[in-house]
DNA sequence: GTAATGGAC
DNA sequence: TGGTAGTCCATTACG
């Protein structure tokens, strides 16, 4: 059956206008009414399903109304501007939904709202009314119930007669004369003074309307009485004023209201520029969003796509001849893992599309034989992911021309969305649909079928193919030319040999190790039980912190978000009171070996092979560094000793092969007595100082022989944050001292090294100034929040200023020495290989008979790989497994 | 999926 | 003044 929803435009924005809370989009416009009216109306839309809708304005301010009762909704306040501004925003979001509104000058919203319910009454259909306003309670009947918002708006309470005679013992019609007697002060209508709900109410129960309770106003007694009598003509036209007009020349039927739901795009748009995210994804409708400005970009390029799946290979050859860019799609976040979809190669008229499982087929050779041609050029996307996918199946990928991926992180490496999607909106090149419109996500992944994976991996190999050259253009304009072709580029394929290589894990030693260490995890599990004199389930935070703070009362030191905090730092704070606590971090640091180092490093191991294959990420660090990931390699445990027997696991491939590590020494001081030119520093490393010796010296202004190990502790403190960009806070945090005493401490070491002043100083003035900071190899990261107001948010683009340029210069070497070492491997026929880079070490596994090259190889090509004003180290050690080679 | 925690440099 | 040491990744608990 037909059903009418008829809401009330204006009643229903105010409420929600002022029940959210102050909400701007990216442009400062207001929309929290416009908000909490479409979270209103798409609860009702789904709850009522209904067959018609109707929003209903208030037009203009004068209304018949006022012809009666000029002060009618007098003294109200002004609508804010921040209100007003809302108005085009609903209308225009209404638009997209589909849903007409009308307004009609000299009536109000309730009017036309109440005429378009009798009209739905007299055709037996039924309407819900949506209002804030409680006189709307009037229009209630068999077929017409009343939605009144509470508290907020998207909570309504529901008013049919019946309710409506529950609460307040009357029928609808006399909701009319409820208001004439006690009137209403937010429309300025005056009632009968002395008159609130409870008497109006009692006095309806007894004489039914307005009318009759003034015919009968002598059977009042008192005070009441004198009240009406002298109001009687002020609750007559009160009860006129409340009195909805159901016969508004409307010149509309009901037709005029039909609805049919809304268009997805329509409405996805409108969120978009609404910038109600978190409605598009409720109502699902990325993919509708997407696809509508895809639309709309589609005149940006023009390609036939041929799918050779549908239309055969013949063109292959010509559509290889003709590349410009190739597309390899592959489902899994690890590359060693990850199956094939499709390729496509694109050139500007065609794309040509070859579902990943006929690359074996005979007819993919010429494909093939391209893809593994070095003189072929090859532009895509994530081209080292691609290199370790193609490896699965046989293919040696060469010919790497250019990474559109590689470079956009290059010229920002803090991209939001590096995604091809996300690039090409950001460098204005149009809509592509994302991968997680066209795939889902999670769970919900799946692959469409052939016709639009096609289009899709068109659409993509398009997309690099259209950004390729305006990349290129800016890695030039930036200066970055150099550091992308001649460093990060040729670096991508060096990381994917080490990754393909993987490191031999012996899976033995971790079980064993295992299980001494479940041994101590049972042990320790008892005694915290013990000392608590109960158990409970150690892992949960939550549990632990009920257990510390609220049974056994121990003092709270820091809170998170939830509750307390229970990290190594508090329970630090907390040893000297309980011995639990110790007995608490013990488990603590046993558990993580367990779960992260054994068993997580245990379920890496190929069973093939016996190795671990990680995947370093070259576009994550904002810094240069590289990533590693599936399993991260880059943080296998070594300060403890505990943790450390981990690393005996790690071991040689080939009998009688050696690991041999070498890791730079002091890379971020040396970086730092290089760009800061402080002559101080430079001279410590230029003879070889232990530097944080020397440091103590200069800081405690005391001779080598008295800097005892507290000293040397606490000036390793304080090198540590000059490298991390100083604060006297953070300093103090660390050492367990006063701020005023780190504060100390950083004047003294400026004092003693003025030029890292001068340089602190500068850099942060530089970034202020240009808005970004460099490496010595012109890798650039931006700051936009230096010039920030708020002080935290500004303090930290300060000290990433001071860091970036220290940490990313250490980065650029380390990838220098990997390139050199790489290519003194090939030119001298080496079968050493290099396996690991963790950030300040490069392991390798060496033949006897390499070992003394080696060891003299690895270290040379470390310390020249950048020329610096101090000389670099590089240490070198060798053993039989990683922990060995210390 | 997010928060808390902890491993590395 | 106000309150974070810089960069990452993986795990568990929990809603």
């Amino acid at each position: 059956m037909d059903k009418l929803v008829l809401i009330d435009g204006n009643s229903i924005i105010n409420r929600a206008f002022y029940a959210l809370p102050p909400l701007t989009n990216s442009s400062g416009l207001h929309t929290n009414a416009v908000l909490g009216f479409t979270t209103m109306l798409l609860k009702v839309l789904e709850e009522e399903k209904p067959s018609h809708v109707l929003v209903a304005f208030d037009a203009g301010k004068i209304t018949f109304r006022h012809e009666g009762y000029a002060e009618y909704k007098g003294g109200r306040q002004k609508t804010p501007p921040e209100l007003s501004e809302q108005f085009p925003l609903l209308k225009e979001l209404l638009q997209a939904f589909s849903i007409p509104q009308f307004e009609l000058a000299g009536y109000e919203a309730d009017d036309i709202i109440g005429t378009l319910a009798k009209l739905a009454e007299d055709q037996g259909k039924s309407a819900i009314v949506v209002s804030g306003d409680k006189d709307m309670l009037q229009l209630a009947s068999d077929r017409v119930s009343v939605l009144i918002t509470r508290k907020g708006v998207s909570e309504v309470e529901r008013y049919t007669p019946q309710a409506i005679g529950e609460k307040y013992g009357l029928v609808p019609a006399q909701i009319i004369d409820l208001k004439g007697l006690m009137g209403d002060a937010s429309d300025n209508i005056p009632g009968v003074p002395g008159v609130g709900e409870k008497t109006a109410l009692k006095l309806l129960q007894e004489f039914g309307t307005v009318e009759n309770v003034l015919e009968h106003v002598e059977d009042i007694k008192g005070k009441l009485r004198e009240n009406i009598e002298a109001n009687m003509e002020s609750a007559r036209m009160s009860k006129q004023l409340a009195t909805i007009y159901r016969e508004v020349p409307l010149e509309r039927t009901l037709e005029d209201v039909a609805w049919s739901g809304y268009d997805n795009a329509a409405l996805a748009a409108a969120f978009r520029k609404l910038e109600f995210r978190n409605l598009s994804d409720r109502l699902n409708l990325g993919a509708a969003d997407e696809a509508a400005e895809a639309a709309s970009a589609e005149t940006a390029s023009h390609y036939e796509v041929i799918n050779v799946l549908t239309e055969g290979w013949a063109g292959l050859n010509d559509a290889l001849t003709a590349a410009e860019a190739v597309l390899v799609e592959s489902y899994g976040d690890n590359p060693h893992l990850a199956e094939g979809i499709g390729i496509a190669v694109v050139s500007e008229a065609k794309c040509y599309v070859v579902p990943y499982r006929l690359l074996a087929s005979t007819e993919a050779r010429p494909l093939v034989s391209w893809l593994e041609n070095a003189d072929a050029p090859k532009s895509s996307y994530d081209l080292h992911r691609v290199e370790l996918v193609l490896a699965r199946s046989g293919i040696s990928l060469k010919g790497q021309a250019f990474d559109v991926q590689l470079a956009a992180y290059l010229l920002d490496p803090t991209e939001a969305d590096p995604s091809l999607h996300g690039l090409l909106q950001r460098y204005g090149l149009g809509q592509i649909l994302s991968d997680e419109a066209v795939y889902g996500k999670g769970a919900k992944f799946r692959v469409p079928e052939d016709d639009a994976i096609a289009k899709h991996l068109a659409a993509k190999a398009d997309a690099v193919r259209r950004m390729m050259p305006l990349l290129a253009e800016q890695l030039e304009q930036l200066g970055m030319h150099r550091l992308y072709y001649e460093l990060e580029q040729p670096l991508s394929g060096v990381l994917a040999g080490m990754e393909k290589q993987g490191i031999s894990v012996n899976a033995e030693t971790l079980k064993e190790l295992g299980t001494e260490f479940q041994r101590r995890i049972e042990e320790t599990t008892s005694a915290v039980y013990e000392s608590a004199g109960f158990e409970f389930n150690i892992g949960s935070p939550k549990q632990l912190g009920e257990v510390l703070f609220d049974r056994l009362g121990l003092p709270v030191i820091k809170k998170t978000k939830t509750g307390y905090s229970t990290d190594a730092e508090v329970l630090e704070k907390l040893e000297p009171y309980h011995e639990i606590v110790r007995r608490i971090l013990h488990y603590r640091q046993l558990t993580k070996l367990q779960s992260t180092y054994i068993e997580g490093l245990l379920k890496e191991i190929r069973l093939d092979g016996g190795k671990i294959h990680t995947f370093y990420r070259q576009t994550i660090a904002a810094t240069g560094r590289l990533s590693s990931q599936f399993p991260n390699l880059q943080n296998i445990p070594i300060r403890m000793e505990e943790g450390r027997q981990i690393r005996k696991a790690f071991v040689p491939s080939e009998p009688g092969w050696t690991i041999l590590a070498a890791d730079y020494s002091q890379i971020e001081l040396r970086v730092l007595a290089h760009i800061s030119g402080d002559e101080g520093l430079k001279e410590a490393f230029l003879n070889e100082m232990d530097i944080h010796t020397k440091t103590a010296m200069d800081v405690f202004g005391v001779q080598p022989d008295q800097v005892d190990a507290n000293m040397r502790r606490q000036a390793k403190a304080v090198n540590f944050g000059i490298v991390y960009g100083i604060s006297d806070y953070g300093l103090s945090q660390n050492l367990n001292i006063t701020r005023r005493e780190a504060a100390e401490f950083i004047e003294q070491y400026f004092q003693a090294f003025p030029g890292v002043k001068r340089y602190m100083v500068s850099i942060v003035e530089q970034a202020r100034n240009d808005g970004y900071v460099t490496t010595l190899l012109e890798r650039r990261r931006y700051l936009p929040e230096i010039r920030h107001s708020n002080f935290n948010l500004r303090s930290f683009a300060e000290r990433t200023a001071m860091n970036t340029p220290i940490q990313g210069t250490a980065a650029d070497i380390i990838k220098l020495a990997m390139m050199r070492m790489n290519e003194a491997i090939l030119e001298r026929g080496l079968k050493s290989r290099m396996l690991l880079q963790v950030h300040d070490e490069l392991v390798f596994e060496v033949p006897e008979d390499e070992l003394d090259l080696m060891k003299r190889l690895v270290p040379d090509v470390m310390s020249t790989a950048l020329q610096l004003d101090v000389p670099l180290r590089a240490d070198v050690s060798m053993g039989s497994n990683w922990y060995e080679a210390k």
